[in-house]
Formats: structure tokens, sequence, C-alpha cells
DNA sequence: AAAGTGGTCAACCGCTGCGAG
DNA sequence: GCTCGCAGCGGTTGACCACTT
């Protein structure tokens, strides 16, 4: 049997997303859900494979994916896990909330082969090389929890996109237009987390957003609620600072 | 300062499993 | 029971970045 490609070659486009690309699929997902991934990038405006719109929704753009380095704590259930399990890379993944299979591949191909092929030795504290805070989507996931508590639906993801991206590059501007970032959440309501991420769908995440997970699961959530300390989110912002005119158009 | 080297990670590719018809 | 189409998974690649020489 001769299966047909994932997808049309011809005419679709390939390598590293875009910030316009990002936000296409999100502002989709968010009104639309992924009922089919196939059908998604044509429904959505968007010259990608469904394919590859679903790696990147679940590789990078959940709102419920926990960035950067890895704990101890996690690499050595992630040790664990694969002595266990071996290369059940989503299986793992599924223990470790907020972690993606390719980032665990990741890690497990980059260091914890190496560190498991010698002697294994527990691993101090990460400590980034600027000495900077890790940064986490904590941060995102307690802003919009803080949101949900006053929202009332009305606006459209591309309002709320566009008042991120005022508040793209904030360290060092003024503190309203942070406040307008929350306001439009607020005003964005709690329909974007129950259409994206339906009950039962996410398991895990309803908890993680709503602050119901183990404590200790995050135990660094709260130390790390400054937005100003988070190198990823201030590139993200910084990223879409650019698309301003983008943004407004949709 | 420039070149070389190694590490990291996002993304692609191809295969498998599963459900619908 | 078989075929087909889809989502999901794991292996692999390659671009980018940081570090070393």
């Amino acid at each position: 049997m001769v299966r047909a490609p994932c997808c049309e070659k011809t005419g679709l486009k390939k390598g590293p997303w875009t910030a316009e690309e990002d936000l296409i699929l999100i502002n989709f997902i968010t009104q639309n859900g992924h009922p089919n991934w196939r059908a998604l990038p044509k429904r959505a405006g968007l010259l990608r494979c469904g394919k590859s719109c679903r790696l990147r929704w679940m590789n990078y753009l959940r709102p419920d994916i926990r960035r950067g380095n890895f704990t101890p704590q996690e690499e050595d259930s992630i040790i664990q896990l694969h002595a266990q399990l071996g290369n059940k890379w989503s299986v793992i993944a599924s223990r470790l909330p907020g972690r993606t299979d390719n980032e665990i591949k990741n890690v497990w191909h980059t260091h914890l082969k190496k560190r498991v092929a010698g002697k294994y030795q527990p691993q101090p504290q990460p400590v980034t090389k600027t000495g900077e805070v890790e940064y986490s989507s904590n941060h995102f996931c307690r802003k919009v929890e803080m949101c949900s508590e006053l929202s009332s639906p009305g606006e459209s993801l591309s309002e709320v996109s566009s008042a991120i991206i005022s508040d793209a590059g904030h360290g060092g501007r003024d503190d309203a237009l942070m406040s307008d970032l929350l306001d439009k959440w607020s005003e964005m309501g709690e329909s974007f987390w129950s259409d994206v991420f339906p009950a039962g769908e996410w398991s895990g995440s309803s908890d993680f957003l709503s602050g119901n997970s183990d404590p200790d699961q995050f135990r660094f959530a709260e130390s790390e609620l400054n937005m100003e300390d988070s190198s990823f989110w201030r590139d993200v912002f910084n990223r879409a600072e650019e698309l301003t005119e983008f943004v407004d158009l949709l």
C-alpha cells in the first residue's frame, strides 16, 4: 500500500516558525480548537502541514509548557523512568508536567545519556550563565490565572496579542503597559482556556492553571512570578514587538 | 579577533497504532 | 476482516550559539 504523503509538499513552508505564524496558529486554536490537525493549516491560512502545526503547538506554543533548565529532580526522574520504560518519551513526558517529549528526548541525548553512561552523579542546582533566574511559563499561567479571576468574556485574542505586543520589552517602560496587558487578559475571560483545553483533554493542565497542582511539582513558581526576570518572555515580547502592524490586521 | 569545535534544541521524516467505514 | 486516513511517536537532522584555541 502506498501511503499518501502527510501533506502536499509543494507550496508548503518548512523550517523555523515566524512570530506571525505563531500568532496565526494561537489565534486559530484559541477560537476553534484543533479537532483536525490536517485541515487546520488550510482553515487558519497557514502554509504549513498539519503535522508541523501540531508539533509547533505541542512543543512550543501550548501555554502549560514549562520552559527553562531541568531541575536535578526532573533529571533524576527522567533517568529512572527511562530505566523503567526505555525510549517511551511521551510516557515519560506525561509524568513530568509541563515538559514535552521532544524536550525530554533532547535533554536525554545531550547530557543525561552521558551521565548514565558514566557513573551517575546527581547534579547541583542549575544556574544560568548570567546568574539570571530561570524563566518559566508559570509566569504566564499565573498572569492568566489572575486575569481569569477578573474575567468577563469579550475580546478576541488578537486584541490581547496586541496588548502583549504593546507590552513588548516592558523592562524600563512605565507600569501602565503591564496594567493594560492585564486588563486585556481580564477582558478576554476564561473562554480562552476552556476552548483550547476542553475538560479531560488536558489532564493536569486545569489543575496547573487553577493552582491546584502539587506545590512541589512547580516549586519555583512563586519565586519566579516576576516577569522582569524572564528572559524567555522578554524574547517572546521582543519578537512580537516587530509584529504590531500585523496583529492589528488580525 | 577569527576560526574551529561541540552542545543545544526546534523541526522534519517516516513509521506505527487506532478508529471509522 | 480489510482498507484508509489520521494523530501521535521516536529517530534524526541541521541551524544556531557558546566556548575554546
